[in-house]
DNA sequence: CCATCAATATACCGATCGGTATAAAACAGA
DNA sequence: TCTGTTTTATACCGATCGGTATATTGATGG
């Protein structure tokens, strides 16, 4: 998706096919790859299959767009909390406050996509699966940077393992999302949130 | 799905229908149930289509006759391993005891039936996703009952909480269950499952 | 204001979707 | 073995699937 940098003018094409991602992403996200139809991206956008297609190749385009998109509206959602932090375990502490009212969070009731996604296409979608993937890795990688400059800065205890905890933190959480949405309750969120945070509390220096 | 008692018979029917549901109920767990369809039910079981809806009244019935089957695999699995131990704390060890080889376990390579079903079904089958939502609190209540009767035995501390220690291990095992599962490796899992131990285990009388 | 070209809508394609009426075949009890 | 009943296969249904060729519309630079 092309994103002009500060001053450039955006294309009528590559307005609509922002405008397509932004109507259909939360579609995809809802209903899966293999349960969105081309009449529910017409539906979702008001415009017809010939525009679609005349901005994008095919439904795995879309649908590829469409997750890049619901991946990035959740970071910048955490980048934004986590600029007004001044420290490490404050920065750990943005997750578990931000997934704790995941349930009410428009652009994440319909769930989280990299959860969505990777149990439909781990096994039928190679394309969206490495998307799925590639967004995992950089969550790790995020979560694992803010642990090392924290030791690096003596906020965190020297022998945190940046790899397991980052791993274990990104289990709670997923985990604790997936139960959420299936009893429709906040509870299992709140306890797994709740741990997490004393998790992060722990490793404190 | 209707089970014989012992010494009762079993009729042609109720053979077919457990033939197709073995049959199928990988299927369903590996691509879902929109992106299953009836020429994938008829190519893994040999039989047409007359024959499937001569037992079954729709697809929903099949999957839903799937996801019990696959539901129940694993339950007899775990039940099996947890029937060999003799203490509340080696109950509780088998849970990451199993899901650490959970790649190699033929019936769980395709993943988790709750995680797959439940992402799937949550906003778009009401049916589906109730049995996964009654699957996940059956799950919830055996850990929880586990827990309970280790501190009625002095095996387990007795200020454990038994729903949030329950919440706990499912979020990590379903959380590193998607992970291991999207990036192909065993590592979250091992990392996950090593600290689920610990945490098994600091619950000790 | 006009000509040009990009963008969108219309109408259609073959394939496949889930599902069914009916005929053939297999089974079961006598 | 004959008969009545299940069970399975065949052939078909309308609807929808993803996708496309082409006509129409809308924007743009001269």
């Amino acid at each position: 998706m092309f994103v002009p940098a500060m001053g450039e003018t955006t294309s009528k094409s590559d307005r609509t096919k922002l405008f397509i991602v932004e109507r259909t992403a939360p579609v995809f996200n809802e209903k899966g790859f293999a349960g969105t139809s081309l009449t529910d991206l017409t539906n979702a956008t008001g415009l017809t299959k010939g525009s679609i297609y005349g901005n994008f190749q095919n439904k795995d385009e879309v649908a590829l767009a469409a997750f890049d998109y619901n991946f990035d509206q959740i970071t910048q959602y955490i980048r934004s909390k986590i600029l007004a932090t001044d420290n490490a375990i404050e920065r750990l502490l943005v997750y578990p406050a931000v997934y704790r009212e995941f349930l009410t969070i428009p652009f994440l009731k319909s769930g989280c996509p990299i959860l969505n996604t990777s149990t439909e296409a781990d096994d039928t979608h190679p394309k969206l699966r490495e998307r799925a993937a590639q967004a995992l890795s950089f969550w790790k990688a995020s979560v694992e940077n803010q642990i090392k400059r924290g030791m690096q800065r003596g906020e965190i205890k020297g022998d945190t393992n940046p790899s397991e905890f980052a791993v274990i933190l990104m289990s709670l959480i997923e985990g604790a999302v997936m139960q959420a949405k299936l009893t429709g309750t906040p509870i299992e969120l709140r306890i797994a949130m709740n741990y997490l945070e004393k998790l992060i509390l722990g490793i404190k220096a």
